[in-house]
DNA sequence: TAAAAGATCCCCT
DNA sequence: GGGGATCTTTTAT
């Protein structure tokens, strides 16, 4: 790893996903998988807070065998299964044990963009390659087998180039829950095609 | 053991 | 803008 490309060091993500969320945008993802790399610059986010503090969150009811990543050490990957079909990623953050979390939503292509198109056939355009936390798990290759990966030493890697997001972000509520929907918790980057909506 | 809901996506209109 | 797909996880009986 070089000078300009760096990973996020893990005091900054041990502090709480409101704080985390936002420092993740603009940030960059690399997977280094069997069928080549991709990277990616993510676009949208979503917190996550921890066990009793937020009833939107996997952590709310405590740890079970699905969300246990989530009560492990920060850095790592989260990876659930939801509707059936989709796989959604977190990145955890918090101190160990907390079980927060911060969802990945969007995402823009920097690198890899032949391998995320093979990855995701349905998509027609680009701008749905990787709109929406199950679109963008597919375009990556993230699946179950990636949760818990090291996000400082595993296949998928979160890194910090110090670009970050052009401009102030957009806040707003979260998407897709049916508790806790006015926490202003998503953010998501301003001026850019490759947002949820 | 059963039932319901789910941090969604896709295709149709 | 709306509904069906599809099955795991969780919670209730």
């Amino acid at each position: 790893m070089n000078d300009e490309f760096s990973v996020l060091p893990r005091d900054l993500l041990e502090r709480s996903a409101v704080e985390v969320a936002p420092l993740l945008l603009g940030c960059v993802v690399v997977h280094d998988s069997p069928e080549g790399w991709v990277a990616v610059r993510l676009t949208e986010v979503e917190a996550y807070a921890g066990e009793g503090e937020d009833p939107g969150s996997h952590a709310h009811r405590g740890e079970t065998a699905r969300n246990a990543v989530m009560f492990g050490p920060p850095g790592h990957l989260y990876v659930y299964f939801t509707y059936g079909m989709h796989w959604c990623a977190n990145v955890v953050c918090g101190k160990e044990g907390e079980g927060v979390g911060v969802l990945l939503r969007a995402l823009e292509p920097v690198a890899g963009l032949e391998l995320m198109r093979a990855s995701r056939p349905k998509a027609r355009t680009d701008r749905d390659l990787c709109r929406g936390p199950g679109r963008l798990s597919q375009a990556m290759g993230i699946s179950g087998e990636d949760d818990g990966d090291d996000l400082r030493r595993g296949r998928i890697r979160v890194l910090d180039d110090g670009v970050g997001p052009p401009g102030a972000p957009h806040v707003g509520p979260r998407i897709g829950i049916s508790v806790a929907t006015h926490e202003p918790w998503r953010w998501r980057v301003a001026r850019n095609r490759f947002v949820s909506c």
